[in-house]
RNA sequence: GGGGGUGUAGCUCAGCCGGUAGAGCAGCGGCCUUUUAAGCCGUGGGUCAUGGGUUCGAAUCCCAUCGCUCCCA
């Protein structure tokens, strides 16, 4: 068996490459310090080409800059007594020149028995050669981390996906297109954080390991404390910590962190996926979608520079004011068939989705039957940023009731590109109401809906000594990531996605 | 959960009407002092995912399992 085959890894048996390798390095020890800690660059490849792409050849000898480097050699060309490599730091890459009549014999034939992946340090003038790339003439190289491990193939990169997941690092080292979507993400996340900070919210962290899980419809990962004996749940979301917060007078707050929902595994789902949830007191639903698509605005700006992107090939429109309609609307528009009273009607309603062919057990009420109907048939259309309001109470167990219409609620899901971005709504802050709402999820729970809410006691508690009207917004930073670095699969914007264990 | 695709050298991929495995890159040896997918000559490397079956003979056909992937629920 070899060294790395499907992703699966052998420690004890070497191919050829890697006993070529090994050889070397140890060659290299046996000259000295393998792997040094002293060498120190003084700039990075990308500030070299800010700085001097635009200068002359002749200018550039006249300034002769002489500079220090660290990276991995990236490729090689050998032609005799000299030779060009490439390069590769974390800002982007640079050409290397060594000659045999720069370095002297015996360090150019240390220079060839470099391999491809090697981590080095190098020291030498900036040039421009005939062709007019900026290179550095290297007067001084060291080997700083051997790559036992050959890197995958120079032109076509990685292609695997399994592989560029399982072992990302490689995937880093060879795909510039993964440190750019990584990029992105770290640029989104900062633009979310500097919005809200501006605008007065504190950041909070409340428990990823909650007693009772709530929050959110879906099912938990149950874990174990040993020493207290009792069942934790991996947290679904943060919600009604932040809301406690809220009763507590931190009145604007959020936090950027992990949630994990123990269900399948797809393009757009992962078991752990980062949510920003924010939550703003004496604000309503509509001040919230305000903020959300403010804040959207605010990330493709910091990512993308441009409100308007590309997405799958589709143009997206950032910049426009987001489109606002109500359910029923949305559902209206695509089945002229249906009349506004047909959509509380359970029996038509059960009909249609049996005609479409979806599921619609018979407990279900109009709210709910209402809601699958918008998602096998509408949600996938909304390309452009769509707001889409007023849920039914039965499918928005924390959302405030709408003052018009006691079936509404006053809540709102954001959808881009035919996807779910974010929920929100005004908060359910009547401690009665929200008490019988739990006792109804508690009640669904007993009939066998594992994604059911609990009946969160101390929730009710602290509603009970008054919270104040609040607004508040749940936004998937990963589908968001998703958007802007126009990558259609959620394990593309996540480091290390979740995959089964790879078998030896 | 159901269905489709896929797994061949370190990497990217051919080979799949069954006849004992190939290319490019990477590696190794040689030539080469301005290349940039450098070039030229030579050369090593494979439990063809795993297990079973059909067959004189299986990378190729069949079944199962595992991984990845896409679509649907």
């Amino acid at each position: 068996m070899v060294g790395t085959n499907r992703g699966r890894v052998v420690d004890q048996e070497l191919n050829d490459q890697m006993q070529v390798r090994r050889d070397k390095l140890k060659r290299w020890r046996e000259r000295g310090v393998a792997y040094p800690n002293d060498f120190r660059r003084d700039i990075e490849a990308a500030e070299l080409h800010r700085r001097y792409d635009q200068c002359e050849a002749a200018e550039l000898d006249d300034q002769a800059p002489r500079v220090r480097l660290g990276g991995r050699l990236m490729s090689r060309r050998i032609m005799g007594k000299a030779s060009f490599a490439d390069l590769q730091d974390g800002s982007g890459r640079l050409q290397l020149f060594f000659s045999r009549d720069d370095l002297g014999e015996e360090a150019y034939a240390g220079f060839k028995e470099l391999d491809l992946g090697d981590v080095i340090g190098v020291a030498g003038q900036l040039f421009r050669t005939k062709t007019g790339e900026l290179s550095l003439r290297v007067a001084q190289f060291e080997l700083l981390a051997k790559a036992l491990r050959p890197l995958p193939e120079k032109w076509h990169g990685l292609s695997d996906p399994e592989t560029r997941f399982r072992q990302r690092y490689v995937d880093l080292i060879v795909t510039e297109a993964a440190r750019r979507t990584f990029r992105i993400r770290s640029e989104t996340v900062a633009a979310l954080r500097s919005a809200l900070t501006a605008d007065g919210f504190i950041e909070v962290e409340t428990p990823m390991m909650q007693p009772i899980p709530g929050g959110a419809t879906a099912r938990p990962f149950i874990t174990h404390h040993h020493a207290l004996d009792m069942t934790l749940y991996l947290r679904i979301a943060p919600e009604l910590y932040l809301k406690r917060l809220i009763v507590g007078g931190l009145e604007r707050v959020f936090e950027i962190n992990r949630n994990f929902r123990n269900e399948g595994v797809s393009t757009r789902h992962n078991p752990e996926f980062t949510m920003l949830e924010w939550y703003e007191a004496y604000a309503d639903y509509a001040m919230a979608m305000d903020r959300c698509e403010a804040l959207i605005r605010a990330a493709a700006l910091a990512a993308l520079g441009s409100t308007e992107i590309q997405y799958q090939g589709l143009t997206i429109d950032l910049g426009q004011p987001f489109l606002r309609l109500s359910v029923t609307e949305a559902v209206r528009q695509h089945h002229p068939d249906l009349a506004q009273a047909d959509l509380r009607d359970p029996q038509i309603l059960g009909d249609k989705l049996h005609q479409l062919g979806a599921h619609c057990p018979a407990d279900w009420g109009w709210g709910k039957r209402l809601l699958e109907l918008f998602e096998k048939t509408v949600e996938a259309r909304l390309m452009q940023p769509t707001f889409i309001t007023d849920y039914p109470l039965e499918v928005s167990p924390l959302a405030r009731r709408s003052s018009e219409d006691p079936e509404l609620t006053d809540r709102f899901e954001l959808f881009i590109a035919g996807r779910e971005l974010a929920n929100g709504f005004s908060e359910l802050n009547d401690p009665e109401d929200q008490a019988a709402r739990f006792r109804a999820q508690v009640a669904a729970k007993d009939a066998g809906d594992e994604e059911a809410m609990f009946f969160d006691a101390d929730y009710i508690r602290a509603l009970e000594y008054g919270m104040p009207p609040t607004a508040g917004v749940g936004l998937g930073v990963d589908r968001l990531v998703m958007l802007l670095a126009d990558q259609a699969s959620i394990r593309e914007v996540i480091l290390f996605p979740h995959l089964r264990p790879e078998q030896t």
